[in-house]
DNA sequence: GCAAGGAATGAACACGTGTGCAAATTTGTT
DNA sequence: AACAAATTTGCACACGTGTTCATTCCTTGC
């Protein structure tokens, strides 16, 4: 036991002293575009190197208004579609040179407890692609000087930026499809009913149904799961209604669905029972589910998301902006 | 515009102002512990109430010699595994009160050169999930004071703590599972061989089917991704070998030869081919892919995980600790 | 050779918070 | 009422870095 109290991590000042320079020049080696000679540079850099120093990102950033670190929050991956656009977003903010602080949104966690915990961090913006937030906690974030950029399933807010798919496009292109299949008894697997996509989605559809005369034959709600899908069909098949055409609120109900009818029910896909999910997640392009949905372009909404952060940390009163992505009808053999 | 330069961010001294108090007396209400009097106290908070205040954390992790931060390293969440593995993991961190700064592994970045980026913050401790890590890297860190956790793919390095599966006892269960049902012809599709799962994974197949003066009758070697098991059967089953069963390196594979198998190739399983994979994701369980696999159970390993990580923070000089996870045998219908 | 200009350097301060120590105040005891 | 003890308070410093400003050094042009 040599070390009896925690090894300190190397500072600047301990480079300074190995390679017999003053702390600033440790500091100025370390800075883009700062005044050092070259001579006094490598000293440093060679230092650096052996005593293994990197600058303390803790500091660095203490004396910035803000943080290279951007908050993302998120909550269970269960529905197939956070987890592809997290990784799309994580790969491109890191080759920014902006770093992530993640924050988990589960059953128990409250949304706005969770971000508020994060955000003791001076995080250059706050990316959130989870559940739905009150006014109240945007106005404690825009006190936090940290703008939102949200995306996903969240609330309609003015004061916000935002980069949303188009749900009521989005269903538009579901109803007009099932009709032109002719289904014409539609019933629906809606998601919680206090997430904003499920709301969103659902309205779409009775709406879009409500030009043609129609309306659902039947209604039910569940997680945005396949487990939530799986059991949501049982028991809306058990019911009455009969319908000929099920429109699921994302991809994950919409294959517990699948499964559901030709497995446990021994239905046939699409002839008897047509199924449509939506979000596009790569699972939906396996043969064994070949799932009809709606695309939620990933690529589109990460490079808008990008920008947006981009242009709200260079611009910080910039006013807000609200981008729609444009979904895509994506055909396959379940309707 | 009021405000020309962007809004500070309001600090403890903001709140003493409002409170008519000295900034020490802020510091030490949002120090659990400290000694202040309830009648200061609940200045302080209804002020910091008023204002939106909350500590920043970089200072507050400036003094101490590490933070409340703890990195993890992943890569693509393709392979099906690690998606839920974070998502159980982070749920557990959080609890109890740390923050997540999340490392992404791209096929371009490299992982030393990601996880020392991260490390500019002074992390509680890193959780290595993705890739294979050299001896040097491993050096750098322990210079930098970060303990390093490995868990999933990795080197077996003896220096620091590990959480990992017992593949070679899983393999054991996949070969004397196929040869119980009586496959004598058993093909392979392993992962990349640059990463450790795959090598170990590979090598127990190889020594358990050697034990019984066998051999594989065909091997490739794909990515840990269901495209990758698609078309690496296709390759695989073009050529000589004719296989009556499939060992795949992951469930991510196995379900792309799966779809490949029965779909493109029009085989039976498992009567004319056995497939079966690693890991039991989620995916796995779906009727319509139904997969025989060997679990590699996330919430054992998490609980490790997070034991092992509140005992390496509070006794840093322990001798490392290397925890293995019994695998199951899961059946289903592929074999 | 000399002045002027530019580049390199170091001292001092700022960022926002926690904490040791001594002073000030309150509480408890005889 | 007087003193000891316990609690509360505030000053000053520490954490590790970037940056302004004045100073010093070197270079260049005349």
């Amino acid at each position: 036991m040599k070390h009896k109290e925690p090894r300190r991590r190397i500072t600047a000042s301990d480079v300074a002293r190995a390679a017999q320079v003053s702390r600033v020049a440790v500091s100025r080696t370390f800075t883009p575009g700062a005044s050092v000679s070259e001579q006094t540079r490598s000293k440093v850099l060679q230092a650096a190197e052996q005593l293994g120093y990197r600058p303390n990102a803790l500091a660095r950033n203490l004396n910035k208004s803000s943080s290279d670190l951007v908050a993302f929050v998120a909550g269970y991956q269960d529905n197939l579609y956070d987890a592809s656009l997290f990784d799309a977003l994580l790969n491109t903010l890191q080759k920014e040179g902006r770093r992530v602080l993640h924050v988990h949104v589960g059953a128990s966690t409250d949304v706005s407890a969770a971000l508020l915990a994060a955000l003791d961090y001076p995080v250059a913006a706050v990316i959130l692609a989870a559940g739905s937030i009150d006014a109240s906690t945007v106005t404690a974030c825009l006190r936090l000087n940290a703008p939102i950029i949200v995306t996903g399933s969240a609330a309609h807010l003015d004061t916000v930026d935002s980069v949303l798919g188009d749900n009521h496009d989005g269903m538009r292109l579901a109803v007009e499809h099932l009709l032109a299949r002719g289904r014409r008894r539609i019933a629906c697997i809606s998601g919680p009913k206090n997430i904003t996509a499920s709301q969103e989605r659902y309205a779409a559809l009775i709406r879009h149904l409500g030009r043609r005369g129609m309306q659902p034959v039947a209604t039910v709600n569940t997680a945005f799961t396949v487990k939530g899908g799986f059991s949501a069909t049982l028991e809306l098949l058990a019911g009455e209604g009969k319908p000929d055409a099920l429109v699921c609120a994302n991809d994950a109900i919409a294959i517990g669905a699948l499964n559901a009818a030709r497995y446990q029910l021994g239905l046939a896909v699409p002839d008897e029972l047509a199924i449509i999910g939506y979000d596009d997640v790569a699972a939906a392009a396996w043969p064994c589910v070949d799932l009809s949905t709606i695309k939620n372009p990933i690529a589109e909404r990460v490079a808008h998301l990008g920008d947006l952060l981009k242009r709200r940390i260079t611009e910080p009163q910039a006013s807000p902006m609200h981008i729609k992505i444009a979904p895509e009808l994506v055909i396959r053999s379940t309707t």
